[in-house]
DNA sequence: CGGCAGATCATCT
DNA sequence: GATGATCTGCCGC
């Protein structure tokens, strides 16, 4: 199978977002907006699943206005603003109806690291370019004008470069700033590579 | 390096 | 009216 291939619809709209969260790591992530290709390898990401998942902005089946893109079919984006100051950035999973998500948390820079490190303001390359989740929404250039946006387009979308990531060299762990879910701040459903620099460093609270 | 205050606003009660 | 799936800068060790 020839490489880079862009993760078609049926990557996303597998039943269990957990598997998708792991899965994500190793596999790439890009925007081009206005001919400017940005973009870097998952090594950081973390489950949401609308059943059973106290964290999740649609628990329960919760809808609202921000919670609707949820709902929709795998392989759109869900962006919403956190703080009043960052905008997340999370891949909807399973099918029209479910409302689970992947939150990209970070990401190792690989393409367009002179602007993206102008979109952080940094004069040097170092994690706080991209580890983080507010973080590599700033350096990709997304904001919350980019939610419900479909990732099989060509402004924001992932892909498989056929780099082959074992398992044991990807860590599960507790979700970082879910304390509020109770219970369900204890699953392990934060995925991160062994290693890696370019993980975030925030820790959770437990 | 660790702890903490502050930023800043869309969303939800 | 309160809060948050965060990050930075400042202060003290």
């Amino acid at each position: 199978m020839p490489f880079p291939q862009k993760l078609p619809a049926a990557f996303y709209t597998r039943p269990d977002v957990v598997t998708i969260a792991r899965d994500l790591i190793g596999k790439s992530f890009y925007t081009c907006f206005d001919g400017v290709l940005t973009g870097g390898m998952v090594v950081e990401t973390e489950a949401y699943s609308g059943l059973n998942d106290a964290a999740c902005h649609a628990h329960l089946g919760r809808r609202t206005k921000r919670t609707q893109i949820m709902y929709e079919p795998g392989g759109v984006a869900y962006v919403y603003l956190i703080y009043g100051i960052y905008s997340l950035f999370n891949i909807v999973t399973n099918v029209a109806g479910t409302a689970d998500a992947v939150l990209i948390r970070a990401i190792e820079p690989t393409e367009g690291i002179e602007e993206m490190q102008l979109r952080r303001g940094l004069s040097k390359v170092e994690p706080r370019l991209t580890a983080g989740p507010g973080l590599v929404t700033q350096a990709l250039g997304i904001s919350t004008r980019h939610n419900g946006i479909d990732l099989s387009g060509n402004e924001i979308w992932f892909e498989d470069r056929g780099v082959q990531v074992p398992e044991d060299q990807i860590v599960a762990g507790l979700r970082v700033g879910v304390a509020y879910a109770g219970a369900d701040a204890l699953l392990p459903w934060r995925f991160s590579l062994k290693g890696s620099r370019w993980v975030s460093k925030a820790k959770p609270k437990y």
